[in-house]
Order: structure tokens, then C-alpha cells, then sequence
DNA sequence: CGCGGTTTTGAGAATCCTCAAAACCAGTGG
DNA sequence: CCACTGGTTTTGAGGATTCTCAAAACCGCG
């Protein structure tokens, strides 16, 4: 039960050349915003695909944003059971739960290998003094989060399999493709298909089943150990879904 | 889809004298941050069982925080299937998420009389402005609101159905203990089975068959158009569910 | 007494699960 | 180059859970 603390790696990416914040998707900072962002962070971290970021029952002394890679938030049933609550990636801020309230309640593993910003919890209630722009930021990025899980919810509980398998689908393609983790080529989702038993809520051999169905109607592929999105408006149609808005968010 | 918006009743409860302060789960607060509360109330909205409170897709000027009273979260689906989301109880607030990030994504009805704190949207950002520890608290509530929406999710995802409904009744149990709306008597749960249906994602038949189980093992009764809970600990043992933690909590 | 909302019961059907094994595939070491 | 390994995907089959349809019972209220 102890925290990674991988390699904190040399500062690659100072705020000021933040390769996220450019994207149109993020609003735009003050430079007195910028430069306080950049002293709040005390530097990167580095995770390897399957590593812990954080672990359910740590006291955390630190939060988190993405600056690149995929990974998931899970919670376990004492017999193993496992839920995957939501996915990160780019412009996600990890760890805030814990931060705010104590004790982490869930876990966060990485996807792929995963580059982290990394902030101390006790730089929290300064930022929220001498920054309460970037405060309400926080705010919002919670309330987002909350937003999703409202959505997952709705899904498990009201979505058939087929149905919630395409929204889920539908739903990480639109996040990646919101901040740029496309590039040019579709979208590679770095996920096996356990994790979308996990995250549906149904059996693997289901979950198959399901997936194959929406291969079969050309939605997507499943290939070098991962989800390709063919057609997402197709996706949105079975699932019944809008799609995200297209606001602009805070990045911290 | 037009937001209700009932009699404003005459300002019962100054916040210096509100009931639900001095209760122990709260934090103690500051004269002077209770004085800008009491600035930042603009009234008090009385809303009858059945009503809506929020309606989704609506921008909402107003968030509340709940006085007394019992309600719940919603999202429906096209065809009608509805989802509940989470139970609303004294001290909890609502709209926010419509208030930080514009329309509301969900819909709040109230379960038996409501009675509402009505604050503005647009002082929020003053609130942020002047009083740093309460935009904390702020998040912290939006934080906790998100716990509990993961753990819903755990719930709906991977226990099976007695689990799912042992632990539901048990954590609204739980957190309506917390806010002291038992009185000396057992707490009674004005919802019908249709609600806990909606809630674990579960037909109404089976819902009523599983409820029975748990009838028969003396743990609830059902009665008066809602549920008594008997036997939370054995609740709390079927659902493999620890409990609420015991820490305050702020109130807004 | 009649009415609408809620709870209960029964029964057959659809969905989803578990168990089990095969196929596939990338990486590893001989 | 090939055999071996562990992880992942696929398929089949029987069984458990959960669903829908339908109707009855119950209950507070006008």
C-alpha cells in the first residue's frame, strides 16, 4: 500500500512552454496566472504503463495534472471486484479528492506511460488566497469531473450493454480528440478489453461479445492492443449521446 | 423545461440562528464568515413534494444549499428510462455544477417538502473573491459529492443486486443520521421502490423482489410510503461497505 | 365506494454470467 | 529460427440473474 514516487524527472516542460495550454480547448491564462501556475508546480513525474499514480487508503501530499499519456481511476471490492470510475488524460487534474478531503478513495493507474505536473497539497489554501480565479478553476475542473460521472452513471444504470459500450467508446474518443491526442491519424484508445469489462460493469466474455457487435457494424477496430474509432457519429447514435459541449476549460 | 420557481417565503432561518450549524458533523465557522453567508443569502424558497427544484438544460440564476427536507438527483434518457444519481439531504448544495460550468446537466425533484437557502450564481465569483476558505469549502463539498458518485458507481457496476441495495439504504441511512433527521426515532426514507429502482439501475420487480430479502432478514421495514431501516450494521456487512467516515464537514 | 399510486406475485423470455478451452500474438530465451 | 510463456481475444454452452408483461392486492384519500 505505499505511493509510487517514480523518477521525478528533470523539468522538461516549464509552464511557460506548456504544450496543452496552446489548444484551442483550454481558456486562456493571465501571465501573472502563468507565473504563479509555475511556481505551484514543483516538478514532473514519470509513469510507466501499469504503474500506480496514486492508491486508495494514501494520504497523498501531492496532486497532479497530466501532461501527457492515459491512464484510469479505480476503486476494488474487498474480494478484488474492480470498477473503473473514469479515465485521465491530457489537462486532467488527479489527486484533488484526496487533497481536499483526506484519504484517497480510489486509485489511479497508468495507461501508457504518463508524464505528471506535480503540485504539493499544501500549496492548495495559498493558491486559493492569493488566486481565486485559478481557485474557481478547481472548482470547475471537479464540477467536470462530476459532470462525467453523472453521465457513467446514467450509463450503468440505464444503458443497455450495446449501448453502453458505444457511449463509453464514444465518450473517451471525444475527450482524446478535444486535447489533441490524436494528432493526425484516428484515435488509439491504449485500452484492453478488461478495461472495458471493468468500466461497463459487465463480464469480459460479454464485454466481447458487445465490442464485436460494433466491429461488425464498422464502428470500430481492435488492433495492437487497443480501441480505434472508425465512426463516431455512429457511436453517439447508438448510445443516444450529444457529445461534449464545445465550452473551453481551466487547465491548472 | 421552464425551472420552478415557487413562493419565496419570508426569511425563517437568518443564518445565525440556522438549525443545522450547531450540529457536530459541521465545521465551526468564523462570526466573520458567517456574516458573509448571511450577506450571500438572498432568501429562502419553499418547494413541495413532487416539484422540480433544477430542471436539466436549464441555466439556473440560483444555487441552494438545503435547509430541511429530502431530494434527488436525475438524468433521464430520450425514451423516459430516468437514472437517480444521488439523494439530496440538509446541507447539501445543489446547482452547483450549472453555476460553475453553465447548463445544468441533471434535474433535482424534492422527495418531501423542501426548504432552500437561495444564494446567486453571480456572486459566486465574489464569494471566491473575499473568502478564500469558503471557495474551499465549496470544493470540498464538490469533492465529496464526487466520492459519493464513485462509490454509486462501484455500486452499479459490481454488486450484484441485494449488495446494491443493502448499500444504497445503508449510506442514505447513513449520511441522513450524520445531518440529525432521525430525531430520537429510526430514520425514515420517504422514497418509493420506484426510486431505489431508478437508482440501482435495477426493474421495478426485482427491485421489490430484492427489497423483500432484505425484509425478511429483519434488516428494513417498509412502511408509510417509504423505508425504516432496522439493522444497519448488517446492511453495511451485506453491501461490504465501511461507512461514512466520520470527519465534518463544511456547510454553505 | 371508487380512484390512482404503490407493492406484490407469477411466468416466460432476454440478457448476462461462469466455466472452459481454443486461438492469437508479442516477447523471451534457447 | 523455434519453442515457450503470459497476456489478450474469441467461441461455445449451460445456468443464473434480471427483464417484460400481466394481473392482483393493498392503501390512503376524496
Amino acid at each position: 500500500m505505499t505511493e509510487r514516487q517514480g523518477p521525478r524527472t528533470a523539468r522538461r516542460y516549464p509552464c511557460e512552454k506548456c504544450p496543452l495550454r496552446p489548444l484551442p480547448i483550454f481558456r486562456e491564462f493571465e501571465p501573472q496566472e502563468l507565473a504563479f501556475i509555475s511556481t505551484f508546480k514543483k516538478g514532473e513525474l514519470a509513469v510507466e504503463r501499469g504503474a500506480a499514480v496514486l492508491v486508495e487508503g494514501n494520504n497523498s501530499a501531492h496532486l497532479y495534472t497530466v501532461l501527457s499519456g492515459w491512464g484510469f481511476r479505480y476503486k476494488l471490492l474487498e474480494d478484488g471486484r474492480r470498477q473503473i470510475l473514469n479515465y485521465v488524460m491530457p489537462g486532467d487534474l488527479i489527486g484533488l479528492q484526496g487533497s481536499v478531503m483526506g484519504e484517497m478513495q480510489h486509485s489511479v493507474e497508468a495507461l501508457s506511460e504518463l508524464l505528471l505536473c506535480v503540485f504539493e497539497r499544501d500549496s492548495l489554501h495559498g493558491l486559493y488566497r492569493s488566486h481565486p480565479g485559478l481557485a474557481y478553476d478547481i472548482t470547475w475542473l471537479a464540477a467536470s469531473e462530476e459532470r462525467m460521472l453523472d453521465e457513467n452513471l446514467l450509463s450503468l444504470g440505464r444503458r443497455t450493454a450495446l449501448e453502453r459500450a458505444a457511449y463509453l467508446i464514444a465518450f473517451i474518443h471525444a475527450r482524446a480528440s478535444a486535447v489533441g491526442l490524436n494528432g493526425k491519424k484516428p484515435v488509439q484508445i491504449p485500452i484492453t478489453q478488461q478495461h472495458v469489462a471493468d468500466t461497463l460493469g459487465l463480464s469480459l466474455v460479454h464485454t466481447n461479445k458487445t465490442l464485436r457487435k460494433l466491429m461488425e457494424r464498422k464502428l470500430i477496430h481492435w488492433r495492437d492492443g487497443g480501441c480505434a474509432v472508425i465512426d463516431p457519429d455512429g457511436l453517439r447514435a447508438i448510445a443516444g449521446w450529444e457529445g461534449l459541449g464545445e465550452s473551453r476549460r481551466p487547465l491548472v
